[in-house]
DNA sequence: TTAATCTCTTGACATTAATCAAGCAATTAA
DNA sequence: TTAATTGCTTGATTAATGTCAAGAGATTAA
């Protein structure tokens, strides 16, 4: 179906046969979220599993009167509530679109039927968490061990290209920090 | 071989056949750690997972001249740098016991062989991954909306019994904060 | 176009947490 | 038993970060 998509897909789940590859793109579907619209809502059901193509989708949950960003999606990320997705639990975030984005999308049933024609998924998925498990590992030992301007360095020399599309207080969030903090780290930081 | 295992092994594996369960645990070997003795060294072969049968583990790493804490496990436990253990990587973690410590351990090879005979185990083998994601979520979020205070409270709340047998100053650098910080709140919070 | 809203920045100040230094138990080693 | 060592606490001080308030510039809506 789309080539674009199986990159993304390779990316993150490593080798996979071209036909294969073909197979499982064919069962995502590619929808648009207006700006401001919710792909997931908290405490709603949130089976589905998405690649961005293009736009910026933005994970985040509320306490008491202030939002806390927990992530923040650009092109060829992965996004999902995924206790929502695997366990059907109510979803614990919010996932809102940024700007337009367009999104590879597909249910939990229909992502489910991929091991039953690739034997060999079950095992690519379970290498495909356990890597996002070890970059939450270094996010926390980054809040365990750094300060705010280390934690604001690292994360900009790795995703310079959000700083120009993504409002900073989201980033200031998902750094935890406040948009004041942020603001005047940047300053003195000079990158 | 041991039904103690069995049942740490249903508790984060969930429900599996009782002979099942037999076959699993006889291929585990049941080790004993010295207390100061480690586990597995940080820049080292990690290939072996464990259950704690007893005792106490603590994950750490070094970072300039201070050491932080990433996680204590105590019985029950599960206990393996993940990286290591899947990717072959050396290890990202110091783990070493904090007193004589009693822990069943199975090695990767062997460990990988489980999918051969029980069919199902993959896919319950995901599950367990995705439980102790969205633990490490919570555990971020944590750091994003929570003040030193109300972490620490958190964690006493669910962790009580570990103040009486672990070091707090390692509590207080998986918590994110220095010893004093943490005598401090101790003292202030009276739980 | 004008007004309203957002976003970021800055200043003044308050709070939180880290650092440094000392002392006191408790534990371990000699 | 005495002497180290370790772990915890406390005080004084400094540094980092948060809060509140205001303003400037950009964007959006009327």
């Amino acid at each position: 179906m789309n080539n674009e998509l199986e990159q993304y897909i390779k990316l993150h789940f490593g080798v996979i046969d071209a036909n294969e590859l073909k197979t499982i793109s064919s069962l995502f579907e590619l929808i648009t979220i207006k700006k401001g619209d919710y792909f997931i809502k908290h405490g709603k059901r949130a089976d589905k599993l998405s690649f961005v193509k293009d736009g910026l989708l933005r994970i985040f949950a509320q306490t008491g009167k202030q939002e806390i960003t927990q992530w923040i999606s650009s092109k060829g990320y992965f996004v999902a509530d995924i206790s929502g997705f695997v366990f059907d639990n109510p979803s614990r975030w919010n996932i809102q679109a940024l700007v337009d984005t367009q999104i590879y999308t597909i249910s939990k049933d229909k992502y489910n039927s991929i091991g039953d024609f690739i034997p060999k998924w079950n095992k690519v998925e379970k290498l495909f968490i356990v890597r996002c498990f070890t970059i939450m590992e270094d996010r926390i030992f980054s809040h365990l061990s750094m300060t705010a301007q280390e934690r604001y360095i690292l994360f900009f020399e790795n995703n310079k290209e959000l700083f120009n599309h993504v409002p900073l207080q989201y980033i200031a969030s998902m750094l935890g920090m406040t948009p004041e903090t942020f603001s005047r780290i940047r300053k003195k930081t000079l990158l």
